[in-house]
DNA sequence: AGTATATATGTAATCGATTTCAAGATATTC
DNA sequence: GAATATCTTGAAATCGATTACATATATACT
């Protein structure tokens, strides 16, 4: 039952235990002794002890994900398709949550950074100069999921595209008072870029915005959809496009419509982003846009994979989306 | 640049890496040293070579957590609280993604049984005898969550307990025809249990239930909800108080009775569970149950910690439910 | 006082593989 | 046939931690 190491191979074969780590290893060896190994190993079952190779030749073999909460159903899809690609491989992923404290991030990069890992995937929703000083110096490959970031490899969907496309949708049949629902603008990808789409949609049908009619929230979810919904049309009654930055934005601000009377899509059309579940529950359902988030995490594992054979130059992937149009628009 | 090592940090505290290692693991050393130590780690930012450890020790100080799929509310927030409590003690969490695939599961326990962890965190769905069998012979500590399970320490939720409370509401205002969506029994937690918990209701209210009238999903899903709710109308029109297992199911099945002009709460009682997002987002809102999915998750952590320290006896811990009462009842 | 007992610390062995080094055997080249 | 290149092999160093052992000091208990 105990186990059986190199030694024990080798003293069975009759050779020295370098000779055996050479039969594993394809180094020199006579047929021979190749024979001689090659059975001992057959009759003890002898498997070679990871730790001890790994220790010697200084690899890991295993990868730290760093995720600012994992209750999010985009987060979740990326982490599984990243953990397929590695497990596939040999790696194991070792997961750093940071739930919403910053600090934490930080404190993740650094355990991370400094030696439990071969490389690090970060999914970044913020992307501070801080953040990218530390990455930048990061002896380890790192791959950034979900910002555009010059400094590092990354991958990340075509945000500003599928708000456009989005909201090009829900300026069909005329309507000419559009308003945008946003996600704060230190978001990089969520926030500003999102946003960025909107606007050139709005400008390419020929349209004007009111700058009240571009409201942001703190954080994506139903409750902040429900009240910025109520100031957009306190303020403004006859908005009749409405572009939401989330699924749940969305679901919060049609909330609002139905106490107000006001018909989706008689009367506005709206839209939201993530083709999360609620897209489908809530109704009228919820024209909206689909991420390869799955196919993300799978892009970014192989890259980092890549990374660690050989230094490669940074690259960015831009992975592409999918309008979902349902009864909303 | 390069690693820093145990001699590195032993060499600038003025000690021994003895000494080093000693107060890494807590053993014997004098309050001087301890404060020379702390200071030269804090310093060098030396983190300890999990490799290294493992090879002499025999002790990774990480845990593998294994999960069907990542992409679930409830789970995710399992995972938080284990992340939490063990990253708080110094443990890694090496995650394993098994996705639907059932041998995956089997392929994980094996992964980690290699020698990478010191004990697993097993999120089950289903538990086969199978599963139970290499849970038994498992050289280091398991705790199973989710499910309730003889063979070893567990953490469950009184799903029996809050199906009946659930089912005790929607039979509220003399409802007499109820009816169960229910998920499949091979599932003891979320299936055989949850119905079990309705049958229970319903006996003490003194009503009989038609057989037909219970019926089971393959999956938790919305589509599944729909599908199987135009079954039970199709087939019994009369049906005034609706069980459902899950908010996704509830979900579901509300489409199908707003689409035929059945009237909730005024005509039928529904439920749901899991206090899911969408439970809020339909309309009227679903009456549901909510549990403590990250409790749990930090309960599992801690009784894994306990049993690391020393072989504890077998323990099962039942966490309480919530009861969340909104339009739908 | 004298003997346990607990605390404190460094040296060196150890975990199980890989790899360098040195040396001997073969094959190849001019 | 001498010089050089290519194989073949084992002994020993190595990776970076933990820990057995030896030793020294302080504290507690008859």
């Amino acid at each position: 039952m105990a186990n059986i190491t190199i030694k024990d191979v080798a003293r069975i074969a009759g050779v020295s235990s370098a000779s055996v780590s050479r039969y594993l290893n394809n180094g020199y060896l006579s047929e021979e002794k190749r024979e001689a190994v090659k059975k001992a190993i057959e009759e003890t079952g002898f498997v070679p002890s990871r730790q001890a190779r790994l220790l010697r030749a200084g690899e890991t073999h295993s990868i730290g994900v760093i995720i600012p909460k994992i209750d999010s159903e985009g987060i979740s899809r990326i982490v599984l398709g990243i953990t397929e690609v590695l497990s596939e491989a040999g790696y194991d992923v070792l997961l750093g949550n940071t739930g919403v404290n910053s600090d934490k991030e930080l404190e993740y990069l650094n355990i991370f950074s400094r030696g439990n890992v071969d490389g690090i995937i970060y999914l970044a929703s913020w992307l501070t100069p801080k953040h990218k000083r530390i990455l930048k110096r990061s002896s380890y490959p790192v791959i950034v999921i979900g910002q555009k970031c010059d400094e590092v490899t990354c991958v990340y969907h075509d945000e500003e595209g599928a708000a456009k496309a989005l909201t090009d949708l829900i300026l069909k049949r005329g309507r000419h008072d559009p308003a945008c629902i946003g996600i704060s603008e230190k978001d990089q990808a969520m926030g500003a870029a999102r946003i960025r789409g909107f606007r050139a949609s709005v400008k390419e049908h020929g349209l004007t915005i009111r700058e009240e009619n571009i409201i942001t929230c703190a954080d994506d979810s139903m409750e902040e959809g429900c009240q910025k919904a109520k100031v957009l049309f306190d303020n403004d009654p006859g908005i009749d496009a409405l572009y939401c930055a989330s699924d749940y934005i969305a679901a919060g601000a049609m909330k609002v419509l139905k106490e107000r009377g006001i018909r989706v899509p008689d009367q506005i059309s709206v839209c939201g982003m993530g083709n999360t579940r609620i897209s489908r529950v809530i109704s009228p359902s919820l024209t909206t846009a689909q991420y390869y988030y799955k196919t993300s995490g799978e892009e970014a594992a192989r890259l980092l994979l890549e990374d660690l054979k050989k230094k490669t130059l940074k690259k960015s992937i831009q992975l592409e989306y999918e309008i979902i149009e349902n009864e909303s628009t």
